[in-house]
DNA sequence: CTGTTAGCGCTTTCAG
DNA sequence: CTGAAAGCGCTAACAG
């Protein structure tokens, strides 16, 4: 990696490419009353000293920082791993930079949002799946800079967003059409109770009325953890419990791979003992013949970030949502 | 929670104190020459306002920032947990605000570490697990600031450790002692090769020096992912594989826990048909009745914090290294 | 002990 | 189109 001295600044950029420090900053921000020629000289100059701007004093000027704070939870690092690496593509080829917040706790959370702390000095916010503005009086972050709601949906907010609850509802009625009764393993509530996450709710929301329009109805709910070991405790209550044939609907892909792991290991029939459908539609979903909710998780990210871009570019008005649709993709899991 | 104006800024209260700004300075920087009456006045007019002073302007001003960078791999999110939650709190305490940059890949690497780039523009910098500076030309980051390596050992930072080593070395002896072969959960080779992770090495050639001291060796090693699923198919084909009694070490609790649940599963008695040692000892272990090597993970991130906050402080020096002792937790596990 | 002032590196007027 | 200059919020001399 080529090692570049911190300390050039934009007036050594100036004095060698001799203009004034207006100039280069024009230049930096892409201004366009700058002549084509001054600026690629002065590009050549930058491109030569390696110099980056600091983002501190850009900040402190007035400018932006080219900055942007992502605050997530710190838990199932398969989905949220691709939805930043998602944003964070988005972002810096805008090149603008994103530092992690983790949401940890109360307090953690407090701190960070604390007006003129670090998280806020960025030049906007990106919230994942939790919409934290209610946390606050008025429902409001108390920041001045673009924030944008990414997994979750608000109205105050832009937000990018995958309406759960049709995916239930698809869910549900698949389900509704295999024989025998319906079993369903979802996320038990946060204990801390700090965060209201709607994103379960909908889903299984979804897949009470996609069931209901055939007259059908859960037999019952396993609550687990939102980790592998978690669907296995339930799974192997539901194998205790259960009759075949029967379906299954994991509220996560990751609760539905213990399930058909389970079915394996007591002999049961995937597809026609037993029908499982996952939601998500992880990477390996469909090597493991995963029926599954389909969510465009890099999607997601993406439109996350450019949300914000275009406010960050100056966009006003109301908040807008971008909703997406999920898909049921059907497969082994179910076809028998 | 309190909403706070962001723009209250020094000359505000240097205002409503009825002082210059330069007293303002020194009562936010601690100088000692403030007479406590005038300390006390301007921290009421603070408290006050709700003033906090800009970190980007601290930081141009050539002071500090109060803010340190965190680069942390995204996996195993227990261990990191509460390594994070223990730094943050050491780091707060002097009110140290911290950012996150997950180390999920080359690109992203390098983009954090282009100098003058976010994570740089911090009075510090942490690195969690891996010694990134061994990806540099000279083999140090290209940054001024001081860094500390955490959950690794550096003999160019100051770092903080664990002797992996000696935690191998003891499970080796423990598990010498035992009847039967003696089989390992061990992780399998970072597929990006991007970093390098010694610890891992280092648990295992201790191990192998234990056992050795009693002229054993390990039988089989099952390298596997670093969580629960990884373990519960090695363990899978451990079952298949090894006979009774015999001896199981897990290079991580993590991936001794379904060693345990299925050996419950295939009724082998726990501590005489098999014997299970474990290493990190988490919160859980106990509960688990698992042997298992204990790591002060708290300590370690209060301890890294603190020799960050040292240097901050102004220290220089030789890099320092902190080694902390691992200790073996005999529980139900070998116990019968 | 304390007020004043000169920058830190950058953006943004404001004249040319 | 471009240079000079003011100022962002703060720290660190510098005088008193």
């Amino acid at each position: 990696m080529r090692v570049i001295l911190p300390s050039t600044t934009i007036s050594d950029v100036a004095r060698a490419a001799q203009v004034g420090v207006g100039t280069v900053s024009r230049v930096l921000n892409n201004h366009p009353a700058v002549h084509p020629d001054t600026r690629s000289r002065v590009l050549a100059v930058i491109e030569a000293l390696g110099y980056q701007p600091n983002p501190h004093a850009r900040r402190i000027a007035g400018g932006r920082s080219y900055t942007v704070s992502i605050m997530l939870p710190m838990v199932e690092a398969e989905f949220y791993t691709r939805l930043l690496t998602a944003m964070e593509e988005t972002l810096s080829a805008q090149r603008y930079d994103s530092a992690l917040f983790p949401l940890l706790g109360r307090a953690r959370l407090e701190r960070y949002l604390s007006s003129n702390r670090l998280a806020y000095q960025a030049d906007g916010v990106i919230m994942v799946t939790y919409d934290l503005a209610s946390l606050f009086e008025g429902g409001r972050l108390p920041t001045e800079c673009p924030v944008v709601l990414v997994d979750g949906y608000s109205d105050r907010y832009d937000c990018a967003y995958v309406d759960n609850y049709l995916g239930g509802l698809l869910a549900g009625r698949a389900a509704a059409k295999y024989p025998g009764e319906l079993y369903v393993l979802s996320l038990e509530d946060d204990p801390e109770g700090l965060f209201v996450n709607r994103i379960f709710q909908d889903r299984m929301r979804g897949l009470g009325d996609g069931l209901a329009e055939a007259g059908k109805r859960i037999t019952a709910n396993y609550l687990c953890a939102l980790h592998y070991r978690g669907g296995q405790q339930a799974a192997e209550r539901l194998f205790r419990e259960a009759g075949r044939p029967c379906t299954v609907f994991a509220a996560a892909d990751l609760l539905a791979v213990p399930v058909l792991e389970e079915a394996e290991r007591q002999g049961w029939r995937v597809g026609r003992d037993i029908r499982v459908i996952g939601f998500d539609d992880q990477p390996w979903a469909s090597a493991q013949g995963l029926t599954t909710v389909h969510q465009p998780v890099e999607l997601l990210g993406q439109t996350a970030a450019q949300l914000l871009l275009e406010r960050l570019d100056g966009l006003v008005g109301p908040a807008r949502s971008v909703r997406f649709e999920p898909e049921l993709v059907e497969r082994r899991s179910t076809l028998g």
